[in-house]
DNA sequence: GACAGACGTGCGATTATCGCACAACGTGTT
DNA sequence: AACACGTTGTGCGATAATCGCACGTCTGTC
């Protein structure tokens, strides 16, 4: 690699790489966890670590090295710039009050799905822990089948083809054939519903946010798998699209 | 600067103080914006910024850049590895649902308090639009004076020392000296109550989570004036307590 | 239409980074 | 107890990546 392209910082790029390598799974990470997850050198990862820690975003425990709130105001900068804070969290809070269901705002971050607001209406019985920034997987949930199908066609494709098709239940899609045709039909509906493939039990319903060619943007909520074929699933998607609507005329950036 | 310290990555430091520079307080930055904001070279702003677009951490608009969602995965990483979603949230939810208000649960970052999480219980009427990730003043509001009561004192001192002290409101401390005499009855008493000085007409309640000589960690909630000196505030500041006693219970890891 | 200021970016000199190699440590086994 | 093995932390020379000046372009104003 003598050079890859002038224009890019490389030892930013790992940096970034060493920061990113905490998902979440685990608590923390060593010195050469980190450097197996990224794929570095021990020595180039040691170097992004410390000068993370220096910075505020890591805390060097012994050997361990964990994150600190700080990454949290880098999240703030989004949040705020974008008035989520304003045009967001309360649509979000207004409508999962009135349906008595979490609302979610959601986005895709490569082969995931990320969370980027949720409402938190009183206490919810259906909680499953997630968080903003939290990741789910693309091709067995309600939000991921609506943002690939609010989406390009050829990048549905292509993330059809490479994510990982894990057998979270027993009812989740195993073949990518299956994921195809469920993602045109959320395209030809408007929404999506996924019936138990991803917590078992549970169902998701999602519609789009964003506008067409826009920035794929999703709502979405979780059910019990008994209401999917009633009268409450057309009521909760009917909310779910009038949630969707309002945070479109408040003008909500994508991504 | 020949060498500094050959265990930082200088070029990574740059990058992130590239990231940091969108702090929310704009919607997008021009290069020239962002080597203003970081005190770097134009260049070296540029080529941190085009490594962040490549990286999908910022989208490129003509010459505006800004943030994408894909920062909040980095924030989920922190939130999910502490088990926020699990720990925090629900005692956080339950809590304000109990008591009628917004609870929010912070912690310091440099000269600013820094919002980790926040209940949304229904609609509460006093909502500012602050989320997740956002900054107050250290010096002006219940969350930052708990916050510096609880840790180190000569902290505290430099804190107090080095702070802005704007002009909030017309009820807004405009003397250091006064800010630490608050501070130390806020640390003798065990709460801190901010009249006014933030937002007007607008009272801020904070009491610590964490257990002394840990990193500090406070929560609090807001509510008129008027209560201030009536038995809502007390039964508002035992509510904090109750909540914050919870927290502790569930082992919330500090920064 | 011309000026002034801000902006984007190529390129040689220099410096910061790379990653090998070594030493110290911790852990389980013979 | 001694050994062997895997893991960790880190110094250092070669080298590739970064620095930031300087030039050309663009946008907005008078």
């Amino acid at each position: 690699m003598t050079q890859a392209d002038r224009n890019i910082a490389q030892t930013f790029a790992k940096g970034m790489a060493v920061l990113a390598s905490f998902d979440g799974t685990v608590e923390s990470l060593t010195l050469a966890e980190i450097a197996r997850a990224t794929g570095q050198d021990r020595a180039a990862a040691r170097r992004s670590a410390l000068t993370l820690a220096t910075l505020g975003y890591l805390r060097q425990d012994g050997r361990k090295f964990r994150l600190t709130p700080k990454v949290l105001a880098l999240a703030g900068g989004f949040l705020q710039a974008n008035r989520f804070g304003r045009l967001v969290q309360p649509v979000l809070n207004h409508h999962a009050a009135a349906l008595g269901r979490e609302i979610t705002l959601a986005a895709r971050d490569g082969l995931h799905v990320l969370l980027l607001a949720q409402s938190n209406s009183g206490d919810g019985p259906v909680s499953y822990g997630f968080t903003l920034g939290s990741r789910l997987p693309l091709l067995h949930t309600g939000l991921g089948r609506m943002l690939l199908a609010a989406g390009p066609q050829d990048e549905a494709r292509e993330a059809i083809a490479s994510a990982p098709l894990p057998h979270h239940t027993e009812r989740s899609l195993a073949d990518r054939d299956e994921v195809t045709r469920a993602i045109a039909t959320a395209r030809a509906e408007g929404h999506a519903i996924v019936d138990g493939e991803f917590e078992p039990g549970i169902a998701g319903f999602a519609v789009p946010v964003s506008r067409p060619g826009a920035q794929p943007l999703v709502v979405g909520a979780s059910a019990p798998r008994a209401i999917v074929n009633g009268p409450e699933a057309d009521a909760l998607l009917e909310a779910l699209h009038f949630c969707a609507a309002e945070l479109r005329q408040n003008g909500v950036p994508g991504a």
